[in-house]
RNA sequence: CGCGGGGUAGAGCAGUUGGAAGCUCGUCGGGCCCAUAACCCGGAGGUCGCAGGUUCAAGUCCUGUCCCCGCAACCA
């Protein structure tokens, strides 16, 4: 036998600063669905996963857990893989980013392309706010001061290393085009050849030397690794990759990967350093990038500050694994965003998994030992229906193929599900419960049964990949194995053979209300532990540096949106004898009209500026850190506009 | 005039190269009774965002316009 072609599938690596939720946890799923159907279909496939646990932000949260870094980065690490095992994923390798191997490799790579002139050192020319310890270019600067804190920045340089991006863009621009499969979906091509390759690309900033929570760069201590080399190169070094040549076996059998899944938010990562940073290594690019939708609860992207975040385990524990498989591969469009709320959940559990397919394998199975004492024989006593039967399996089985191999992973669940609600339409066509009242009918009646089992031993068969338990527990109840593609056709069901005798339940209906119940109990379970805000402390300040700022009342007399900005509101505000005009960015929270007549805090000292081209004279406060989510200060007793604020 | 995607039945979505408007859920009516009040059939419901244009023929192509959504910018 030929030996089975290569298939490499990746997924991103989870950022480990916190538990990941039902949108991340929808990755991993779709790529395991993916692979599942790969091998399915034959191939040898490589499936990798794992975390990204470096960088500032996790310093930080061990920080304040009082951990260190490394600690905290098993924890999460642990809690992930937790999740992706709930998640019955069948990955083959997970790598971590603080991998000893990986990190070799890491910083033998970048001190290559160091030499090599691809990395060059230069400095982070900007400005800086000591408190913050941040850099800042021209144009983040707020009048001219830090845009976190407000207060002054001075001149200074960084060290950094830099890539030189600019080297390889036209090569990857030639690559692109001749490569339509490249990127997936297309639609984002141009985004990312208009907004990114066409208009020239920056040199990237590959190293820090502001946080210490990174691969050292070894030639250089004072620097660490910064996330683009670090993380993208867990592709090749998940697979034994060697800079000097000493590859593993799996690395020259594996790459170039066959697809990278990701988010469509990193998408130009993928597309453009990723390939870039492989043509300096001179290695082969992947073949495809699948930039995956997003799944959304109710009307917007789940968020913790929004507090709508679905955790996989929660919705495991209601629904069951394959419940949640299901639904999140088969709500989730090839290119458009995905929604997720219960109502729908129980809908598609009740309507496609209780209904179609439980009911399907519940009846068959009844009937088989109501009327044969579980013993299937094929008579071939055949009637016209049973070709239709046959015909329509055989072609879902082509069909299921071809929408996985365009990625369509709900159009190939559909297809599957549509077999089964032929099974359905089967029996009411041949009335076995007719069949069955009269001995002479039961030749008949056992071929009618045969033939059913089959298909749903075919339908189940290719259920495998998207619902492993399920498929194995109907495989179980049939009595038979599941097969492979290479096997997979109809009339395959062995003869005289016996089924289990007291059918389960696949999948319970579920009613609505009750549903809802326990999501109350655990959303009031989770509000309680529910964190506040967590604030970054600034430095001290004494009272002279506060006495700086002067905070008057203003009140807007006109307020009106600023055209050509999403989040802008430009309001005539009354402080004292006059007038100001003050742009903020509270569009998404309030309406002009909202605006007009209140009395707000505004700082009424700070140089003006000019914000999408309109004149700001001041600034309006207000509380919140999510744009759609603010609160204006307003006055609690009637005050008259222009006096101080202290 | 920064780049791109989208507006199709109550809801969620398909509609490939222009050739009689579809699917799922819901809803209404019927059938059946093997089965998890499940299954099967049928009906109602859309001037395919709006306005023009090309064509024998446009959801599908062109122009204009309104509204949503991404990316980028910006958030004083």
């Amino acid at each position: 036998m030929a030996e089975k072609k290569p298939y490499y599938i990746t997924t991103a690596i989870a950022y480990a600063s916190g538990k990941p939720h039902i949108g991340n946890t929808y990755e991993i799923v779709l790529a395991d669905s993916i692979a599942r159907f790969k091998r399915f279909e034959g191939y040898d496939v490589r499936f990798q996963t794992g975390t990204d646990e470096h960088g500032q932000k996790i310093e930080l949260k061990a920080q304040e857990k009082g951990m260190t870094p490394k600690e905290h980065v098993d924890q999460v690490a642990g809690e992930i893989k937790r999740i992706w095992d709930l998640m019955n994923t069948s990955y083959d390798k997970f790598i971590r980013t603080t991998d000893a191997d990986h990190e070799k490799q890491v910083q033998k790579i970048f001190k290559y392309l160091y030499d090599k002139g691809d990395i060059y050192k230069s400095e982070y020319k900007g400005m800086y706010c000591t408190p913050c310890e941040s850099f800042f270019t021209e144009s983040q600067l707020i009048d001219g001061k830090c845009p976190d804190c407000g207060r002054p920045v001075t001149p200074a340089k960084e060290e950094a290393y830099f890539f030189k991006m600019s080297k390889y863009s036209d090569r990857l621009i030639q690559y692109i085009e001749e490569h339509p499969e490249f990127i997936q979906p297309k639609s984002r091509e141009n985004e990312m050849m208009n907004n990114f390759l066409k208009k020239g690309l920056q040199d990237l900033c590959v190293s820090r030397t502001s946080f210490r929570w990174g691969i050292p760069v070894d030639f250089d201590p004072n620097h660490v690794v910064y996330v683009w080399i670090d993380a993208l190169t867990n592709y090749i070094t998940g697979l034994g990759y060697d800079l000097d040549g000493n590859h593993a076996e799996t690395f020259h059998k594996y790459w170039p990967a066959d697809l990278h899944l990701i988010g469509k938010d990193i998408l130009r990562f993928h597309t453009i350093y990723w390939p870039i940073m492989l043509m300096a290594l001179d290695l082969p690019l992947p073949k495809k990038v699948f930039g995956h939708p997003w799944l959304l609860q109710g009307d917007g992207k789940m968020s913790k500050s929004k507090g709508n975040v679905i955790y996989a385990d929660d919705l495991v524990d209601l629904f069951g694994v394959d419940a949640v498989r299901y639904f999140v591969l088969h709500e989730m469009p090839y290119e458009n965003d995905g929604v997720i709320t219960w109502e729908l959940l129980v809908e598609r559990i009740n309507s496609d998994l209780a209904n179609t397919l439980g009911n399907l394998v519940h009846r068959t199975l009844s009937m088989t030992n109501k009327y044969f004492g579980g013993i299937i024989t094929n008579t071939k006593v055949t009637e016209s229906v049973d070709e239709e039967l046959k015909a329509y399996t055989k072609e879902t089985i082509k069909k299921a193929c071809e929408a996985m191999d365009r990625l369509h992973v709900a159009d190939a669940l559909t297809e599957i599900f549509n077999l089964f609600k032929r099974c359905n339409k089967y029996i009411d066509e041949t009335t076995p419960w007719i069949l069955g009242k009269d001995e002479s009918s039961h030749p008949r009646l056992n071929t009618v049964m045969y033939n059913l089992c089959d298909s749903i031993m075919v339908g189940a068969s290719l259920l495998n990949s998207f619902m492993p338990e399920t498929a194995a527990s109907i495989a179980n109840q049939l009595g038979t194995p599941l097969k492979d593609l290479c096997d997979l056709d109809i009339n395959q069901f062995p003869s005289d053979h016996k089924v289990v005798e007291k059918p389960e339940m696949l999948f319970a209906r579920l009613d609505l209300d009750e549903v809802m119940k326990k999501v109350e109990e655990l959303s009031s379970a989770a509000e309680e532990t529910e964190e506040y805000p967590e604030v970054e402390p600034k430095a001290e300040i004494t009272i002279d540096d506060f006495d700086k700022i002067q905070i008057q009342v203003g009140e807007v007399l006109e307020c009106e949106k600023v055209k050509k900005a999403k989040k802008l509101l430009c309001s005539k505000i009354r402080v004292g004898k006059e007038v100001r005009q003050i742009v903020s960015g509270i569009a998404l929270s309030y309406k002009p009209e909202e605006m007009v007549g209140k009395k707000v805090a505004v700082i009424t000292n700070l140089k003006p500026a000019k914000i999408c081209g309109i004149d700001s004279q001041g600034m309006i406060l207000a509380a919140g850190e999510d744009a759609d989510h603010l609160s204006v200060l307003t006055l609690d007793k009637d005050m008259l506009p222009g006096t101080e604020i202290c």
